[in-house]
DNA sequence: ACCCGATAGTTTAGGCTTCAAAGATTGGCG
DNA sequence: CGCCAATCTTTGAAGCCTAAACTATCGGGT
């Protein structure tokens, strides 16, 4: 319950010469601009999904988490790659499922894991979305020079590269 | 019900010369980099607020909203400043009130509106956390040159632009 | 053959979130 | 004055999400 002490923060080189009190006020403006630019886009792409296809971003995600995978994929690998929890993928699955979207399979040999697939009908379905689902993020970041939304896609490369440098010692022991 | 014409995408100027299929890629590419660094760095954060404060994010960013307006704020006012619905304001305050961190009181005047504002509790305990949080987010975005931070910083802002030039023409009637 | 740690999925409890509908008040206009 | 449209909040239904506990299964070492 010392709440001082915990903070490895790099309280190190540039902060000396920065002054005044630790002063990490750049990078959280960062985080916030950042974050709001994630929301807004994030927030009108779920409305756009619930207005056009009466669908959810996690389902959408889902889907296309499929799609990428022909062969199919456990609920493991579906929840590693949308970083969302185990439990979360169940959930999300057995709904999928009942629209008939999404197919559950045992996987030959292992009686613990299940393949989940497109159905014939996900399939088309995902595409008539994925395909508006492009054309909007496409209107939405459509204002900015090519050559800075090259810079930005750099930029943000470096970022997470720092974000999961920074992770990943305490998240691997 | 005719899915194919509701899409006001940008099919003019630079994608005649760029060819191919209408191949807004780029744009999905950077919007799918911004996600995913948006989505660690929000999921780390909210794993430690948990972890240190057992507190979550919601109820972090109501406090910062109230903690930057001494003289508080309307639930409707926080609405509008986190982004997210009334009702969820509505929520969000009452369990941050059964906590002793928050308190309603009437506005003078208006009997529709109550005002929303820290406790004593609720700033020792925001300040807190905010000194934390301020930490952890240096320490993630640590690793970026101060120079690509700042260009970052600029380019999101670009970025934040372009989605607001394309969303308020629809958004105010 | 048996045990035991690791892996895959489900369940549960609690909280967050939205939309839509309902309640409560206000302020203005006829 | 009386109505009514606008404003502020709450409620309810449904879905998303996590952490943690639990079940089932696998695979290797003894």
């Amino acid at each position: 319950m010392t709440p001082d002490d915990m903070m490895p923060v790099a309280v190190d080189a540039e902060t000396a010469l920065a002054g005044a009190p630790p002063g990490h006020k750049d990078e959280l403006r960062l985080w916030l601009r950042l974050l709001t630019c994630a929301t807004l886009i994030e927030g009108e792409i779920r409305t756009r999904l619930r207005r056009d296809f009466d669908t959810t971003l996690p389902r959408f995600d889902l889907l296309a988490a499929l799609d990428r995978a022909p062969a199919g994929l456990t609920l493991g690998d579906v929840s590693r790659r949308m970083m969302v929890s185990n439990g979360n993928v169940t959930g999300l699955a057995t709904r999928l499922e009942a629209e008939g979207l999404v197919e559950r399979r045992a996987r030959l040999g292992d009686r613990r894991a299940q393949m989940l697939r497109l159905t014939a009908k996900g399939k088309r379905e995902f595409a008539r979305q994925s395909a508006a689902h492009e054309g909007w993020v496409a209107e939405l970041l459509g204002g900015l020079e090519p050559a800075d939304r090259a810079a930005l896609f750099r930029l943000l490369g470096q970022a997470k590269g720092s974000v999961r440098a920074a992770l990943s010692p305490e998240e691997t022991p």
